[in-house]
DNA sequence: GTTCTTACA
DNA sequence: TGTAAGTA
């Protein structure tokens, strides 16, 4: 019981979606061919369908092959978008964990524009904070 | 109608 | 990588 804590997600989570290939070329723009091509090559991965031999997605595949289609969008080659999207994510789950020890508390400055303060903590007996705003974006001492 | 594999341009 | 052919 609990060691399926992290697995146990109601049915309408993402991580239960399944997606076909006609959907998945309509919602990306990569074409059919690509997408199992790029499978081929063991840049992607697909859930083979239970009764017939069609190809089914997951909501991770999907985000990957958005991502690479971005890169290569941006001229990138076919492997070169993988290594990209892979490195991105990779990072991405680093900041999420850091984010999550971290970031304590964000406070909303402008909701339109999104700007914000990100409470990051202390370090040195000093409050840090990340800060969003028609600047850009920088860290901050806070004052005590 | 959709998807699959194979093959050719 | 696009497309055509013949299936399931």
């Amino acid at each position: 019981m609990k060691e399926a804590k992290h697995k146990m997600h109601k049915p309408h989570f993402i991580h239960d979606i399944r997606i076909g290939i006609g959907d998945m070329c309509k919602i990306t723009g990569v074409t059919g061919r690509q997408l199992r091509y790029w499978e081929e090559r063991g840049y992607i991965k697909s859930l083979a369908d239970e009764k017939n031999s069609a190809r089914k997605y997951s909501w991770e595949m999907l985000y990957k092959v958005g991502s690479i289609k971005a890169f290569i969008d941006e001229g990138y080659t076919l492997a070169k978008a993988v290594e990209k999207s892979e490195l991105r994510e990779k990072e991405m789950a680093i900041i999420r964990k850091f984010m999550a020890t971290n970031m304590h508390r964000v406070k909303i400055t402008d909701e339109e524009l999104l700007y914000g303060q990100i409470d990051l903590g202390k370090c040195e007996g000093k409050k840090i904070y990340g800060v969003v705003d028609e600047a850009g974006s920088h860290l901050e001492f806070g004052e005590e």
